[in-house]
DNA sequence: CGTTCTAGTTGTATAGTACAACTTGATGCG
DNA sequence: CGCATCAAGTTGTACTATACAACTAGAACG
């Protein structure tokens, strides 16, 4: 087998251990937050304020999915509905101040929870990877993870 | 922020991206066999046969889980269990034929999705990504993916 | 108008998971 | 030996995330 071809059964192998670990971990780690709400929230935080439509759209979700994790931040008071003047079945969805405080000390717990693990790791090699990672994203197919 | 810095966020960021990808894709792309059923019997694969108990521990889960994921995979003729002689309360579960094939099956076909998306880069540039994943899921605190 | 489209909710079902209680077999101690 | 304790697995129960389908409410367009 080519050096290449070795190279992507390790790239795969790799990639999926550390989804089984992430998918093991995720709960765990910041029980006040799952995976998905952390993702959602970060995405209204980026955006500013989006539709529930937009969410499911772009993390290929279910509306009815989004609808009840949607509901459930709502309960939680980490965002809040405001109907759209302009068309009343849009409900645009807004951060709470506690949302964002909740989303800032998630992120900097995870940050922090990176950093340690690739503590040690040259400058040089930091960037690298990440550049591999951003490009392995970015690839064709957008949704292909697996 | 030093360039070490941000390529410790984008890292974080591009890890997330894919463990949350992998999460919405995982069962859709191989309907016979999820994410968690593939790593057990790739595990069973390589270590030839093993207990329950220590796929519950490998992979951090629940013994309860691991039974009934153990019971639905025999269930489907993928594995057999085998009683210890030297012990009555062990089962080895191991690999039947048709669970081979399956494993195989799958496992070609996510290699095509992983060399699909790789197509294109750079011998050097696969090498490369595929150590430092190695290096990262290698690295210290085994569990913390996220 | 009324038909059709869109945003979102709710009913229902499924998968994966954990925890606790239990069963069965092994081990060890007095 | 015989009883207490430990270990492997199973089963009961509950919860979360998810999808699909049916529905409601509002908008757009002829």
């Amino acid at each position: 087998m080519s050096a290449a071809q070795s190279a992507v059964e390790t790239i795969q192998r790799e990639m999926t251990i550390f989804a089984r670990r992430a998918r093991a971990s995720a709960g765990r780690m910041h029980p006040e937050l799952s995976l998905v709400s952390y993702t959602l929230l970060g995405h209204l935080e980026e955006e500013g304020g989006c539709r529930a439509t937009d969410l499911a759209a772009h993390y290929a979700l279910d509306k009815s999915t989004v609808s009840r994790q949607v509901a459930a931040l709502e309960r939680a008071r980490l965002i809040e509905r405001r109907l759209d003047p302009e068309d009343h079945r849009v409900q645009v969805l807004h951060l709470t101040e506690a949302g964002r405080e909740i989303l800032a000390q998630v992120t900097r717990s995870r940050r922090a929870a990176f950093r340690e693990r690739l503590a040690g790791w040259p400058e040089e090699d930091l960037v690298r990877f990440a550049a591999y990672l951003e490009r392995y994203n970015a690839g064709p197919g957008g949704a292909g993870a697996d």
